[in-house]
DNA sequence: CAAGTCCTATCTAACAGTTGGTAGGACGGG
DNA sequence: CCCGTCCTACCAACTGTTAGATAGGACTTG
């Protein structure tokens, strides 16, 4: 139960934090959670703040693969790019989470600096993929990474939104309104 | 000082809850920034639900007072569709605060029931206008209200990730961007 | 007018619970 | 035996909330 513990720590917290932001992150009920005392957790995080920047940092790393994963296995750029909004979907379907980096973001103010770092990380990961996606499908231009960072922030304001509804469809019909205005390629 | 310290209360509360969320609301700070012990901010909102419902409420009348005004001082419905971002801008340009209501959406499980029902309040205002303008720019359309709701939700995001790198700049760029795509009218 | 009564707005003091964090010991496997 | 892992027990700070007191003004009443 070495490497085990502290996976179940990051695991635990990335689900806390995905519900309740960083703020919600508190050590007895992770521990309770992991079916550990709080105090223990302190062996594998030094302090909160470590935890949370830990939490984010897996966050994003996943997030890459997860990217990669979807290109290399669509193959179509333009259709990668229509799959884009489904990995935030899944948050959604995940007891109506949202995207961990999208909740710190609101919470920007009172985060830890190396929290902060990972958060900004996770915008940059996906901003570069959709660029990379952009410049695949329409074969040019060096507005890629400007038509990227807007694709990224509507996403995740459909995010926020069919979140404060619990609703699914809202989050379903809101990408449509995007696809069809033209924001996501077709 | 008896409405007076009811305004004032509201009003350090609102700007609290726009830089900290709901959560980061507490009767002491609040009290001290309005120069008022915590217990006595008692005698004008019998809990903290009931102020922050009261703070969500004024919240989005004062947002609905501020459409109105913009679309009546405009006339040009796309005109005001235009300048609608605007009024996301202000939040980030005071302090780099963000709209009290998506911070409340991130924050949607913990919140207590009447404050989520004030905070829905702030998005439906927002789309009802929304809709009308789009309405009356382009002559028809039962999917106004589709495409409002769209526009709110990519303001939103567009706010959320402009206030996680402090950045009035990336907030025009984004708008500017949601504008070339088509999905506001230009 | 004076005295008594009430209301408003605020205070001090404390409560119970929760938080992040620390000190020091228990215990099992190599 | 010692080291990695976890524990119990605690602390100080902070939370929302309550109880009870106080000061001052307004109203009523003798």
């Amino acid at each position: 139960m070495s490497e085990n513990a502290r996976e179940a720590i990051l695991e635990a917290a990335r689900r806390t934090a995905q519900a309740h932001g960083y703020g919600g992150l508190n050590f007895r009920d992770i521990g309770a959670e992991v079916g550990i005392k709080a105090a223990s957790i302190y062996h594998h995080f030094p302090s909160k703040a470590d935890l949370g920047a830990a939490v984010a940092k897996r966050y994003w790393e996943n997030a890459a693969e997860a990217l990669e994963a979807l290109s290399t296995a669509i193959g179509d750029p333009t259709k990668a790019l229509q799959a884009y909004p489904g990995l935030f979907r899944r948050s959604l379907e995940e007891d109506n989470r949202m995207c961990l980096c999208s909740f710190m973001a609101a919470e920007y103010d009172d985060l830890p600096d190396p929290v902060k770092t990972e958060v900004q990380a996770f915008a940059d990961v996906n901003v570069a993929w959709l660029a990379r996606m952009l410049a695949a499908a329409s074969g040019s231009g060096s507005e890629c990474e400007t038509k990227a960072r807007a694709i990224f922030a509507a996403v995740a304001g459909a995010q926020l939104i069919a979140r404060s509804r619990a609703s699914l469809d809202l989050f379903d019909t809101l990408i449509v309104s995007f696809r069809e205005s033209g924001l996501i390629p077709a």
